[in-house]
DNA sequence: TGCCAGGCCGGGT
DNA sequence: ACCCGGCATGGC
């Protein structure tokens, strides 16, 4: 009985204090409108080559791939690996990702002949099992995509979010990923609005204030929860 | 000039 | 079930 109300209260805690950080982050910061991206396949190739990568990297990997007509399923399947890692050189890890992102292009046209709207139509949790079969695609990169690719209610954590997280007394620092997205999803609405703008919201704070090395703590909008 | 950035995989213990 | 090396560019 106790342990129980215990643990009640920390969740109502945690629940609350989720709920204040969004007020406050986007109180500070105003909508983030992501994802940084004007399509749907622009979304999915962006978040595998931003895998622990630089977003400006990104951005010049992008701008190659739109120069070259190269940013949509049917241009990219058709060239070969060594000459797409060529075009997104600009955002490391360019074998590997090249790689990753033929890994998807296959997988969506053995099964669906190339059409997002066909790989997107099934269940959540479906999309998102399957995504996670596809080699070089993970749990963030998945999410992002499940997210703010097909628009889905899902939480997406990033190094940004579990920093954050932990230094608030939130989370253990070696917190597995889907106990902090459940912390996410069990406080909050399943509302994909929500989880775009929190998610954005967090990557803005983590890059403006929560470095690994010298975080400024005095001018975070999080920081009077300390 | 070294450190960091919106991870993930494969092999080893 | 962990742990770790590898993957690579560009900005500060």
């Amino acid at each position: 009985m106790i342990s129980k109300s215990i643990s009640m209260t920390d969740k109502g805690r945690k629940s609350k204090i989720l709920k204040a950080f969004y007020s406050s982050l986007y109180s500070f910061f105003g909508p983030q409108r992501w994802w940084p991206g004007d399509t749907r396949f622009e979304v999915i190739v962006g978040a595998i080559l931003t895998q622990n990568t630089n977003w400006g990297n990104v951005e010049k990997a992008v701008k190659n791939l739109k120069r070259h007509k190269l940013l949509n399923p049917a241009r990219m399947h058709d060239i070969s690996v060594h000459e797409l890692a060529r075009h997104i050189r600009p955002a490391g890890y360019f074998n590997i990702k090249a790689k990753r992102v033929k890994s998807f292009l296959n997988h969506l046209f053995d099964g669906y002949s190339g059409s997002l709207d066909k790989f997107f139509k099934k269940r959540t949790d479906i999309l998102r099992h399957e995504l996670l079969s596809i080699n070089g695609i993970g749990p963030e990169t998945a999410d992002s995509i499940v997210l703010y690719a097909a628009g889905r209610p899902v939480f997406v954590v990033d190094a940004y979010t579990k920093r954050i997280l932990f230094r608030h007394g939130l989370i253990k620092e070696d917190a597995a990923y889907r106990d902090i997205q459940r912390l996410f999803m069990d406080n909050l609405a399943h509302d994909a609005i929500l989880f775009n703008e929190y998610h954005a919201l967090l990557v803005r704070a983590g890059k403006d204030f929560c470095k690994t090395k010298n975080p400024l703590c005095d001018a975070c909008p999080l920081g009077g929860f300390l």
